[in-house]
RNA sequence: GCGCCCGUAGCUCAAUUGGAUAGAGCACCUGACUACGGAUCAGGAGGUUUGAGGUUCGAAUCCUCACGGGCGCGCCA
């Protein structure tokens, strides 16, 4: 139950009874959300403002007649005008009564919602290039990305989680050259590793193996023949490699897409550069020298093919194919994402790093022209996460082969508070992540905050069993307490916190913005510590009370419902739910 | 030079996507432990939302221009 939704669809009928000339489209710019300060009501709408103005009405005429028909609702005890315009609504008890049954009743579905009616979405995220071990920077799109596509498949969307494997470019050549430099070591010989190859030690492991699976036999083959099968090697290798570290977060992927199957001849790259040209969407053209970007002074005036970027947003046309005749990376990212299209998805979301927020018009120009706008990209950039330690940048070493990696963030502090901690700021700014803080067991420590809530939840059953040892208190039984004995402001107001999780996870779900489910987890949290400690004042609060077995039973009620949506949230977080804390 | 992102309390961050008096935590000050684990809670103080215009019933949010910070710019991937 969603008493927003509920309450957004009795003011649109009311709407339609007292002014039936309003139209769809009007009616969808309402909104019942929560007023800012609780201190004008449960729900507050902006119903009356959006219709008057083309109504040629004042919106304080308008709203009084809203308030007039809502006077009539048995749900409503008080209805006023404020402001503007504004209609506020006070609920009565039973509402929030019902909110506590629904809880009960759906569970772990509280909060599921068939917003996206099934449709599919393909969220692709980390396409870190397979050169090595994960390192710090893609961690926080990792951990957002596999959030977002938790969220979006508990909102009623079909989600495929993907990840393209960029195993063509002449970096995995460089990839290949360098494992071969460890093969040869581990054959005996002493090497030495020339700058611009991978110097990462986690080459060394997939030296021996060839050496275990080839002996010294790669070294008399061709080189082709020989670099052919080392490539194939140790692809795999840091393929296994990501997911593992991958894995250390939970993170798993439906689809890992290679770039080579795309290229070949009558390939997929072939096939859409032909799709496009029929289309009329390639042509040969001049670039323009770049502005202020040609530091190498190679750029050199002559005839390309060009794709029409600029007819779909983008701010200049972009190079196909390049002089040595291969395709550009960006001709294989086109095929890709036609082939997402006619794989059937018509929502596409990337969720890339900082570093190529210049490549977005131009990937969603490409998302357009291959389904001739039939699908959509949303493209989340996550920007740098600055490591701190003890408020101090944490200095990392510009030996390369030796940068902080996820396997290393994650050993220090743990699968939870780092897919927590890296949630808990909106992704499209950059953040501190202070490793001392997020191994406190403090209040400064959401996370640790917001797992001590749950662990909480259990104590008071505990406890309860202790007190009331013959009180019977198991789902079952919670189901049928007599949720009408709860009747103090401190209750219901917790209760308001925990209707507003359908509509929060809603809102986030349509924005895309997964951050919103742990700041709300956290305010939850904060309620529920904070209705706990009322207990310590007033003893007529506290949980549990040896005298009255039936207002206990609903108390713990109420505590079950915090537990649940407290997991429900943790739950598309990615973070565990522990019953207790050491 | 151009593009994208950001700029909110001393610090780290929110703000229901255009809503009402901009909110939390830390730090600072004051209070609450014969305890449903106080690993917590209640309160105080702290703001010209970088600046200047504009749009409208209404702006931290949208538009324009400055200023400051970050990331980019190509036939790289």
């Amino acid at each position: 139950m969603d008493v927003f939704a509920l309450f957004a669809s009795r003011v649109a009928s009311a709407l339609k009874v007292l002014y039936p000339e309003v139209g769809a489209d009007l009616l969808a710019r309402i909104v019942v959300e929560p007023p800012r300060d609780a201190a004008h009501g449960d729900l507050s709408t902006n119903a009356a403002m959006v219709v008057a103005k083309p109504l040629g009405k004042n919106p304080r005429e308008v709203a009084t007649a809203l308030v007039e028909h809502f006077k009539h609702d048995a749900d409503v005890t008080l209805v006023e005008v404020a402001g503007p315009g504004f209609i506020n609504f006070r609920l009565a008890d039973a509402i929030w009564h019902q909110v506590l049954r629904s809880i009960a009743a759906q569970g772990a579905d509280y909060g599921r919602s068939n917003l996206g009616g099934g449709e599919a979405v393909n969220i692709e995220y980390v396409s870190a290039n397979p050169t090595g071990p994960m390192h710090v920077g893609h961690t926080r799109g990792a951990v957002f990305g596999d959030t977002l596509a938790s969220l979006m498949a508990y909102s009623g969307y079909e989600v495929t989680r993907e990840y393209y494997i960029n195993d063509a470019g002449s970096q995995i050549d460089t990839l290949a050259r360098s494992t071969m430099l460890r093969y040869r070591e581990a054959l005996g010989e002493t090497i030495e590793i020339p700058s611009g190859f991978y110097p990462g030690d986690y080459l060394v492991p997939v030296g021996q193996a060839l050496k275990a699976e080839y002996g010294d036999k790669l070294l008399a083959m061709p080189e082709p023949e020989a670099t052919a099968i080392v490539k194939d090697r140790v692809l795999a290798a840091m393929l296994e490699l990501i997911k593992s570290d991958l894995a250390l977060l939970n993170i798993h992927h439906d689809v890992f897409f290679s770039e080579r199957q795309l290229h070949g001849q009558g390939g997929d790259i072939d096939l859409t550069l032909e799709w496009l040209r029929s289309k009329d969407m390639v042509y040969q053209g001049h670039l323009e020298r770049p502005k202020g970007g040609d530091t190498d002074g190679d750029y050199e005036d002559r005839e390309q093919t060009l794709f029409r970027a600029t007819n779909f947003g983008d701010d200049v046309d972009r190079a196909l194919i390049k002089s040595d005749g291969s395709y550009t990376y960006f001709a294989a990212d086109i095929a890709y994402h036609r082939n997402k299209f006619l794989r059937g998805f018509k929502h596409m979301i990337n969720v890339l790093g900082a570093d190529h927020s210049g490549y977005v018009k131009r990937l969603q120009a490409a998302v357009k022209a291959v389904s001739l706008n039939a699908a959509d990209m949303d493209v989340r950039i996550c920007q740098l996460v600055r490591l701190m330690k003890n408020g101090e940048p944490f200095k990392m070493s510009k030996r390369s082969g030796d940068l902080v990696t996820l396997a290393d963030v994650v050993e220090e502090v743990g699968a939870d508070a780092t897919r927590f901690m890296l949630m808990f700021r909106r992704n499209d700014a950059s953040m501190d992540f202070d490793f001392a803080l997020v191994k406190e067991q403090t209040r400064d420590n959401p996370v640790f905050y917001v797992q001590y809530a749950h662990a909480r939840t259990f104590s008071i059953f505990r406890n309860a069993g202790k007190e009331l040892p013959a009180l019977d208190f198991s789902a079952e039984a919670l189901k049928v307490a007599e949720i009408e004995r709860i009747v103090t402001s401190a209750e219901l107001d917790l209760i308001r916190v925990l209707a507003a999780w359908p509509r929060t996870v809603t809102a986030a779900a349509i924005a895309h913005e997964p951050h919103r489910i742990a700041f709300y987890v956290h305010d939850l949290a904060a309620a529920f510590h904070g209705f706990w400690a009322k207990g310590k004042d007033d003893v007529q609060l506290r949980f549990v009370n040896v005298e009255d077995p039936k207002l206990t039973l609903a108390r713990l009620a109420l505590v079950n419902a915090v537990r649940q949506v407290i997991v429900n949230g943790l739950t598309i977080l990615g973070v565990s739910a522990p019953d207790e804390l050491s």
